[in-house]
DNA sequence: CAGTGAGCGAGCTTCCGCTTGACTT
């Protein structure tokens, strides 16, 4: 307990109620002892059904929702409903947005709030003013707003709760699906079958080399492309004949002043995009370094979809920029959030104190905390100025123009402080021009025809998926890392690597009059680290947009908002919005066909005359042969990694039934050597032992002598080390250990096991009985 | 951490948004 509770609960006669502790305890700060301020720590009651197997709506009667208090904030809520009953007024002051309106309405009812001591306050800026001036101006809560996040809650059990049995009966059990991942889903699905359709066509890009003297006796350089590509090689090759005998000219040049202006402060999505490409970090570990910044007071709160900043911000990004950089660097500037559905209840990702250049702290805080800060004050900065430059060379004799283009910072603005990364790998950074006039006469140094494939489109990363879902108005900051997560939990995607083809290409080269003819190869869509669609996936997916086409069209939410905006302006009712929407959905739930998915079926095996089939087991991708109402019972095997059943052929099935766990390997003196596969993974059977498979063996093509050598290790290690009576000294996977009868107990560290003694082994014993052997404390999955 | 284990089948799973949990030596 706080040891000035007890000054507090005299003294104060107001109950402020906001979502983070952070908040309260600065705002706490900013009232006085009048005043105490206490967090709700985000909602305190959800819909009734978690783990129980129930809906918690009454789809009979007006979808009544049962709203039940969050178990884990039992003794918070105890604590703010006594703060509650002492205090002469409640304050409740969440967020101003629906969420928000709707955590004020729950705490209203939780904690038994009078109409006549509950105020309703916001305010958008954690400033002394700010809060006084909400105190001055407080309202009653705004039921069409609660209405409206009612609606929205609702409509989102209801699709997860009817869409996700479908799934358990028609696919594999566990699944789930939702307005929101199952769209992410389909997202990456979708582009990778965009690339699997993908057809690279080949072309030749030309460049030269050109050099002359400019009109100050300079020898210049000037490297351009044609504004042309060739088709065929031969086309290709007919140009650089002709080339050898051309002449070129300067044809024009083109100045053209420009300005860049900078990106707005961040946002949860953009923070996570430019962490993942700057610092590589995941989307889940830049929210948890944003909060411990976040906690320690740093920077402004992490979860935002505003791009706005405060007005104290602004003066002191002015004060920074002009001290660090001069006047002429600075340009205040206010930002225009444009995404879709955003709810502006904060302020942009900032640094709380624009002064404080550096912080102390780990080193990926110091990283994360140095984008922010650079990204803030960039934005406070003037526009860079620059010069693009277009040079034209016109060769006699031909429709083409080889081009340069280039670009030169004349004042360089907010770069100086931060520039912006892309995704975009077709990017180029232009260069410097030489300074050359139209008219001047050149030569050619060296021309080059490269055979080009075209790119496939780019697979998503979290970070570009996160872009894209706030592109689509799906999701919010508050869920984009939990929604990553989530559809790698349910094996619908997965992170991984993609190994490139190799693909020849050719070059021509055409220097001092000869022409050459060189072959190359390169990797062509190779990919790292890039989301990727599990077979599973697919079938979900595909399933899904079969069956649910207006639940997974991507204008979804986008529609829904609609309404909701319609009944937080008190326009429509939220019931008659609900009905709208389940009527229609339940009728497609109930027309679903019983029965699982369709497999695939490969062909049949020549040796047993049984169908081969391709599909989503319980656990996972699998083959079948033989089928399931024939009365011998099928075979099953799973798939070997970058298999698919989607794209497995028989022959391949067929193969992998040769060596399929379990199998008897062979014979050793007589005794049967069976491979296996267990809960922990694959082993070797003999003579009633069991023995772990390591990773580094593939099970499926284990040789006999290293069966031998891996029972020989399990016999070495059966062995002890020394042996006191009862008391064993055995050596096992993580160092020497002591056995007595069923239990084990750890050396302490540093023990020389050579020397150890009876006593010595006795003691250890004893001491470790002491104290429990293992803590009661185990993470939740 | 914990020194295991041999595949039945009953009963379980699930949504999206707010926010941080903490039973320790």
């Amino acid at each position: 307990m706080r040891p000035f509770s007890e000054k507090i609960e005299r003294m104060s006669k107001n109950l402020v109620i906001v979502e983070s502790p952070e908040k309260a305890r600065t705002i706490e700060h900013f009232l006085g002892n009048e005043y105490h301020v206490l967090p709700s720590k985000g909602h305190v009651r959800d819909i009734e059904g978690v783990g129980k197997n129930s809906m918690g709506i009454d789809l009979q009667h007006g979808y009544e929702p049962n709203y039940v208090m969050e178990e884990s904030k039992a003794r918070l809520i105890q604590t703010l409903r006594s703060e509650a009953q002492k205090a002469d007024t409640v304050w409740l002051a969440s967020d101003e947005d629906r969420e928000g309106e709707a955590i004020a309405w729950h705490l209203k009812e939780v904690l038994n709030l009078p109409e006549e001591k509950t105020k309703r306050i916001v305010f958008h800026e954690i400033t002394k003013t700010a809060i006084l001036n909400a105190i001055e101006h407080p309202r009653d809560i705004d039921y069409n707003l609660v209405n409206a996040q009612q609606a929205r809650r609702v409509m989102d059990r209801i699709v997860g709760f009817e869409l996700s049995p479908v799934l358990w009966r028609k696919i594999t059990t566990g699944l789930s699906a939702g307005r929101v991942q199952s769209v992410a889903v389909r997202l990456i699905v979708e582009r990778e079958r965009e690339i699997e359709g993908f057809k690279t066509s080949a072309a030749y890009r030309v460049a030269a080399d050109f050099i002359g003297k400019n009109a100050q006796g300079e020898e210049v350089l000037i490297k351009t492309e044609l504004n042309h590509r060739f088709a065929t090689k031969e086309e290709a090759q007919a140009f650089l004949e002709e080339f050898g005998k051309m002449s070129y000219s300067v044809r024009d040049v083109q100045r053209k002043p420009g300005t860049k202006s900078p990106a707005p402060p961040f946002t949860t999505s953009t923070l996570q995009q430019e962490a993942a490409r700057k610092l590589r970090f995941p989307v889940a570990k830049t929210m948890r370094v944003a909060q411990s910044l976040y906690e320690a007071g740093k920077i402004t709160y992490m979860r935002t979809d505003s791009v706005n900043l405060s007005s104290l911000a602004i003066a002191t990004a002015r004060e920074e920029v002009v001290d660090l950089y001069g006047t002429n660097y600075h340009k205040a500037r206010n930002f225009k959030t444009s995404s879709k559905g955003a709810q502006e209840a904060h302020e942009a990702i900032r640094p709380t104190y624009l002064s404080h250049r550096t912080i102390t702290g780990t080193t990926d805080e110091k990283n994360l905390y140095e984008l922010i800060w650079k990204r803030a004050i960039a934005s406070q900065m003037a526009d860079a100025k620059v010069e693009t430059t277009r040079v034209e060379v016109a060769c006699e004799g031909s429709p083409y123009l080889f081009v340069a283009s280039g670009e030169v910072v004349l004042f360089d603005g907010f770069m100086r402080a931060y520039v912006q990364s892309t995704d975009d790998e077709n990017v180029q950074s232009a260069h410097l021009l030489p300074q050359v006039e139209a008219g001047l006469q050149l030569k050619a140094k060296e021309i080059v025809a490269q055979e080009t494939y075209s790119k496939a489109p780019q697979r998503y990363t979290e970070a570009s998926l996160v872009k894209k879902m706030e592109e689509l108005g799906i999701g919010r900051p508050s869920t984009y890392a939990t929604i990553i997560e989530t559809i790698q939990q349910r094996h619908y995607v997965e992170r991984g690597n993609v190994q490139g083809k190799k693909q020849e290409y050719n070059v021509l080269t055409l220097k001092n009059g000869k022409l050459t003819d060189k072959q190359k190869t390169e990797i062509l869509g190779a990919d790292m680290g890039k989301l990727l669609p599990t077979d599973l996936g697919r079938a979900t997916n595909d399933y899904l947009v079969d069956e649910f086409p207006a639940i997974l069209n991507y204008d979804f939410t986008a529609k829904a908002e609609e309404d909701f905006d319609k009944i937080a302006d008190g326009k429509a009712n939220w019931v008659k919005v609900v009905d709208k929407f389940y009527k229609p959905f339940h009728k497609m739930v109930e027309g679903v066909n019983p029965g699982k998915l369709e497999s695939r079926l490969l062909g049949t095996d020549p040796a047993t005359g049984k169908p081969v089939y391709a599909k989503i087991g319980k656990t996972g991708p699998l083959i079948q042969l033989g089928s399931t109402e024939s009365d011998e019972k099928p075979r099953f095997t799973s798939l070997q990694k970058g298999q698919s059943i989607y794209t497995i052929t028989l022959e391949e099935a067929l193969q992998l039934f040769e060596h399929a766990l379990p199998y008897v390997l062979g014979e050793k003196d007589g005794k049967e050597i069976t491979i296996g596969k267990g809960k922990f993974g694959p082993y070797v059977r003999y003579d009633g032992e069991f023995v772990s498979i390591p990773k580094g063996i593939d099970p499926q093509h284990i040789t006999i002598e290293e069966v031998e050598e891996l029972l020989n290790q399990k016999a070495d290690a059966a062995t002890p080390l020394l042996e006191f009576g009862d008391i064993r000294v055995m050596n096992g996977r993580y160092g020497a250990y002591l056995k007595v009868g069923d239990a084990n107990y750890k050396l302490p560290r540093g023990t020389k096991v050579d020397t150890l003694t009876k006593e010595q082994c006795e003691e250890i014993i004893k001491n470790s009985e002491n104290s429990p052997k293992k803590s009661s404390f185990r993470r939740k999955k």
